[in-house]
DNA sequence: TTTTCCATGTAACTCGTTACATGATTTC
DNA sequence: GAAATCATGTAACGAGTTACATGGAAAA
């Protein structure tokens, strides 16, 4: 549902074709979303049919034939009553990487600290990585600094996990 | 691959049948893991022909009989590789909720601020349900305590984003 | 001239969920 | 006697991904 929502977003605020949606979503969006272009062509076509979006073919020359979507007076209520939705919903989070660190104990001290420690360079990576994505404007940006925000604490935390296990390491 | 990991994990400290499984994985990590009866079962089944676990059927009484599962050696090795790796891999987190986030200008501010507060109550709730939650020997507890941190800095975060659109709100 | 870019998709597949099915047995 | 518990699953569905297909135009 976040999916759609992000699509008739971006299309209220230009009406665009596909490739240049799935552009934006991968270079733009990439740090916070990921939407395959196979699901959002998918999607278009859902919207499309559900007529939340209206397509018009044009032409530039002998170019491929780009498909324009833009928003109907549906879409647009779909879209606020998504929002909105969207807004008063509190989604939880699953850690996949938490299951493992249950099991921590089934292994050496020593061997957990290695193994953390190459998570913790991963993490930190990713952080790095995102401090170079461009600023956006407006509410945007709320999404990528959301997900800054989550990074840094995520890696205090397994700061202070490592630290945990460096104790244990040192008594055995 | 999280899924499996946990199932070995879980039998590998005590033999048991799928229904003891999912009760404990219902009861006791509910607040972290969702694996549904019929994926374990699955899983289960999955597992026993792939060689990672055996299956030996008792019967107390009239009962249904129970289908008791024992990790295999070739298990223990598969056991000991899925650990390593998910412990040593870092994986990403989406917010599916920011994706209304980021396009909350298109609303009022004070309606925005009215959706933000019943999200608010929600992660309240979710927290103040957390804290019921038994507390696990070992490492397992990690899980419930990096649940229980996420909450509190995800709370401290939309408490900012709200602070922000009160300003909004104001200056309109 | 070969690769990359523009622009669209389809087909097969995986993973997981929901809803349903079964049948005995203890509890209310 | 009805409802919940024990114990196992199957069948159908949905959402999303990967890999593949197409074909012209611009860039290297």
């Amino acid at each position: 549902m976040e999916r759609e929502l992000l699509l008739l977003g971006l299309l209220r605020r230009e009406n665009m074709h596909g490739y240049k949606l799935n552009e934006f979503i991968e270079r733009d969006m990439a740090a916070c979303m990921d939407l395959k272009k196979p699901t959002a062509y998918f999607l278009l076509d859902k919207m499309a049919k559900q007529g939340w979006i209206s397509m018009q073919e044009t032409r530039e020359g002998n170019r491929p034939p780009r498909r324009v979507y833009k928003v109907t007076a549906k879409g647009e209520m779909e879209y606020q009553r998504m929002l909105r939705q969207n807004l008063a919903t509190f989604s939880e989070t699953k850690f996949p990487g938490d299951v493992g660190l249950g099991f921590a104990d089934d292994l050496a001290p020593n061997e957990v600290l290695l193994l953390l420690a190459e998570r913790r360079a991963a993490l930190a990576a990713r952080l790095d990585e995102l401090s170079t994505v461009p600023e956006h404007r407006g509410a945007l940006q709320l999404i990528v600094s959301h997900q800054q925000f989550h990074l840094e604490t995520e890696l205090r935390w397994l700061d202070q996990v490592i630290a945990q296990f460096k104790v244990k390491a040192k008594s055995s």
